[in-house]
DNA sequence: TTCGATCCAGAC
DNA sequence: TCTGGATCGAAG
């Protein structure tokens, strides 16, 4: 009997609650086809051409009404069996489909859209297809339009040929009478890029010959002849733009067989170092310590998790760089992820300074085909250090040896969309299939973190100090109810306003810092207090100064601001996120000293956060206010003074890892702080200055920090003594929405029977999020393996049983909203 | 999530 | 009997 192949596939249109391996015939003509390769099926009832992956080939008995494959998209794997595994093991564990993974590890650039086309069958004419039509007009029209499009037509072409008709029901007839047949056609978003050389055809004393005899009647010819005769070989457009001659004259010579024209692929690269080569910096004693332990891991060629402690300035780039230059020097590639694309540009500097062109940038910022051209890089082995942001760490790395997750605490690391991936766990699953070494490092290591490394699941590296032994600044706490009490209702204390004064007599810097998330403006009436709120989710439109709208956050809602209020006619004033306030207060304090806000809007203004902090930092502006962005990047030498406003603001507010979260921020916006010769201070302002959090950051004894935290974790249960998972239901119904979440919560009590706590259900701090409402229920299990099929059953269960209809639900791991 | 199949009510 | 719309159910 003859061999049949059989592929199984994860394909692009499965919903999570029915994504499973689909097997598919494999005809003779595609038999190249190998797993990591992506191909067009017929999928479901009205085999629509969808996009799939294959999983696995394999040889299998024939079995009846099977489909085939449709077309192979591509020649070679283009996920290797290591990322495919990748794939399956993120469906597990992160609640998405398989495609779901597949489409976050490949970049952009190499995604296809597939159109539907029908196409007359093999050997139709277009007489006797019409004739079969019989008396049918809208089959009639079909096949009239497919067979002016040249026999085969997109579902498209054919939808807006019918306007306002739909063509699905004669076009279904047709493919079922077997006129017609359902193919699928892929486009490409970006296009390979390639530059063209153009290089003599024949040897250069012909070409000189020729080009004499040229030089009369065809100069622009003879130009180009002498310019390849000199340097041999160049890009055509150059040839063009140094000769003067078009191109025109460059396909003559083509034509002549003087000169042949080669294509060769181009990288898109984003802006890079264009500086001399730099040495590696020196490691400092202390940094030696963690490189040499760390070394050792790297070496043992099997994989090895590490986390490295730091404290701001204590050098921890340093380490990195000595560490991926060892993977270098060893034959492989190192990942460097870094929390926010602000801090990749003095990385990226630093990096490419040191390693030049080996290094590739991946970040959202890159256009869709520096990207792809960055990962075609990254794949081919040409680069080998690589630098981004979250979804660098699918970067397919030859021979990666280290990845590494700088300030590994920080929440962007977290995807809170699908697939609702941590890094951490991704680059962890990476670097035990690679026997790579995964490298956390922080100056405040998230608790679970800290954690593991005391139970020896992690090893432990400490660069105790600060570089060039600089004090850590002398912090003082300022009671802002005192101050209240001494009639100061102002954003600055007399403590902090005796400190600025100080630092503008001695002209240098100082930081002002609002820890608020996702500081906004709102606008309000003076005289009856009306808000404008946004009509589809709960929450208050933000002002936007530079288009003048108000926009909701949430869902992108945006209208014009009224002249007086819409309810009671008053006046509206603008409420700012408090750095508008703080600065007034402030020119009030101080007239004539020049400030610097960083907020939404000034940033908008300077056109970036980065050129923002350069014109703190060159125009050395007295200064700067604002929130959270100014916790992370460039180094101010001329800072000696810092102030957190309002330290409590980040402290009582969300989840358990409230504490944790105003620990790292004050940490690190103190550490901005004295990073000169002159030594800093820090002013931290807060209505409960007994907090145990604040003082231990004012301290910066991330040790006393993570004691304590650690046993209210252990009290509380909360990681790292349990897992949490959740599970969020949506929909327009807030009553059907709560039904789900109860169902979901008793079904859970019910399969657990009672072992595991389970919260909820309770509405996400933003309940309704463009009409929809949305609640959910938590678990903190011990053991997640098991949980996590019951959970996504449940998942699985309430998006496909009609008692939900309208529901939607979705499972996450340790969500940060 | 998508779409063909099925069922039902009202139009002709 | 035809037709549009709502609803249902399965996806290789």
């Amino acid at each position: 009997m003859e061999q049949v192949t059989v592929v199984r596939v994860a394909v692009s249109a499965a919903a999570f609650s029915f994504d499973r391996p689909y097997s598919y015939l494999v005809p003779p003509a595609l038999a190249a086809v190998r797993p990591g390769c992506r191909v067009i099926v017929p999928f479901a009832r009205g085999n629509r051409p969808v996009e799939g992956i294959v999983l696995a080939v394999h040889p299998a008995d024939p079995e009846q009404g099977r489909k085939p494959v449709l077309k192979v998209l591509d020649d070679a794997p283009i996920l290797s069996e290591e990322q495919l595994r990748l794939a399956v093991w993120m469906h597990d564990r992160f609640f998405c489909t398989v495609y779901d993974a597949v489409k976050a590890i490949l970049p952009a650039g190499v995604w296809y859209r597939i159109h539907t086309v029908y196409r007359l069958a093999d050997g139709a004419q277009g007489d006797d297809v019409l004739r079969a039509c019989g008396k049918s007009a809208s089959k009639r029209r079909a096949v009239e339009t497919i067979l002016s499009h040249g026999g085969a037509c997109e579902l498209t072409e054919l939808q807006a040929a019918f306007e306002p008709d739909d063509p699905s029901a004669a076009l279904q007839a047709l493919v079922r009478e077997g006129i017609l047949c359902l193919e699928g056609a892929e486009k490409r978003r970006v296009q390979d890029k390639e530059t063209t050389y153009a290089a003599l055809a024949v040897p250069p004393e012909d070409a000189q010959d020729e080009a004499r005899r040229l030089r009369k009647k065809a100069p622009q010819q003879a130009a180009i002849l002498d310019l390849l005769c000199t340097v041999g070989r160049a890009p055509a457009r150059e040839v063009c733009y140094f000769t003067g001659a078009g191109m025109m004259s460059l396909k003559a010579l083509v034509r002549k067989e003087l000169v042949q024209l080669e294509a060769e692929p181009a990288y898109r690269r984003p802006a890079r170092y264009e500086g001399e080569p730099q040495p590696l910096p020196a490691l400092s004693a202390r940094q030696r310590g963690a490189f040499d332990g760390l070394y050792a891991l790297l070496t043992e060629d099997r994989a090895a998790a590490a986390l490295l402690f730091g404290v701001t300035g204590s050098g921890k780039t340093t380490v990195y760089l000595h560490l991926i230059d060892a993977v270098l020097r060893r034959g492989g590639s190192s990942i460097l992820l870094v929390p926010e694309i602000s801090l990749t540009p003095q990385m990226i500097q630093t990096f490419s300074a040191c390693f030049g062109d080996t290094v590739a940038v991946l970040h959202s910022r890159l256009s869709i085909g520096e990207r792809y051209d960055e990962w075609k890089r990254i794949r081919q082995g040409d680069a080998r250090v690589i630098i981004g942001t979250r979804s660098a760490v699918f970067a397919p790395a030859v021979n990666l040896g280290l990845l590494i997750l700088d300030e590994e605490q920080e929440e962007t690391y977290k995807s809170e969309n699908t697939p609702r991936y941590h890094a951490r766990d991704v680059a962890k699953y990476r670097c035990v299939q690679h026997h790579a070494l995964l490298l956390l490092g922080s100056a405040t290591p998230d608790v679970v973190s800290r954690y593991q490394a005391e139970q020896g699941r992690y090893r432990y590296f400490e660069v105790p100090g600060r570089f060039n032994e600089q004090a850590l600044p002398e912090v003082r706490i300022v009671d802002l109810k005192r101050e209240l009490r001494q009639g100061n209702s102002g954003s600055v204390s007399s403590v902090l306003c005796g400190e600025i004064e100080e630092n503008l007599a001695r002209g240098e810097q100082s930081i002002l810092f609002l820890n608020r998330r996702g500081a906004s403006k709102l606008v309000a009436c003076g005289d009856c207090g009306f808000t404008y709120s946004c009509p589809r989710c709960s929450v208050s439109l933000t002002y936007h100064r530079a288009n003048r709208t108000l926009q909701c956050h949430h869902c992108g809602y945006r209208r014009r601001v009224d002249d007086a209020c819409p309810d009671c006619g008053g006046t509206l004033r603008f409420v700012g996120d408090g750095t508008e306030q703080v600065e007034e207060e402030l020119h009030a304090r101080f007239p004539g000293v020049e400030t610097l806000r960083m907020d939404a809007d000034t940033i908008a203004l300077a056109g970036s956060h980065e050129r923002l902090l350069t014109k703190f930092s060159e125009e050395k502006i007295p200064i700067l206010i604002g929130t959270q962005m100014i916790t992370k990047g460039l180094n101010f030498d001329r800072v000696t003074l810092v102030g957190v406003l309002l330290a409590d603001q980040s402290l009582y507010v969300g989840d358990y890892r409230a504490s944790e979260r105003t620990f790292s921020l004050i940490t690190q916006v103190i550490g901005r702080g004295g990073r000169g010769e002159r030594p800093g201070r820090a002013v931290i302002q807060t209505f409960t200055p007994e907090n145990q959090t604040i003082l231990q950051a004012a301290a910066q004894d991330y040790d006393a920090f993570y004691r304590s935290e650690l046993a209210l974790r252990k009290l509380h249960g909360t990681p790292p003594f349990s897992e949490i998972l959740t599970v969020t239901a949506s929909g327009l119904n807030e009553s059907a929405v709560l039904r789900c979440c109860v169902y979901i919560r008793d079904y859970l009590k019910h399969e657990t029977a009672g072992a595991i706590p389970i919260l909820g259900p309770a509405p996400l701090p933003v309940v309704r999020v463009n009409n929809r409402f949305r609640y959910r229920v938590t678990l903190y299990c011990t053991q997640a393996a098991p949980m996590r099929r019951i959970v996504s059953n449940i998942v699985m269960y309430c998006n496909t049983d009609k008692k939900f209809r309208d529901v939607s639900v979705f499972a996450d791991v340790d969500p940060f909203d």
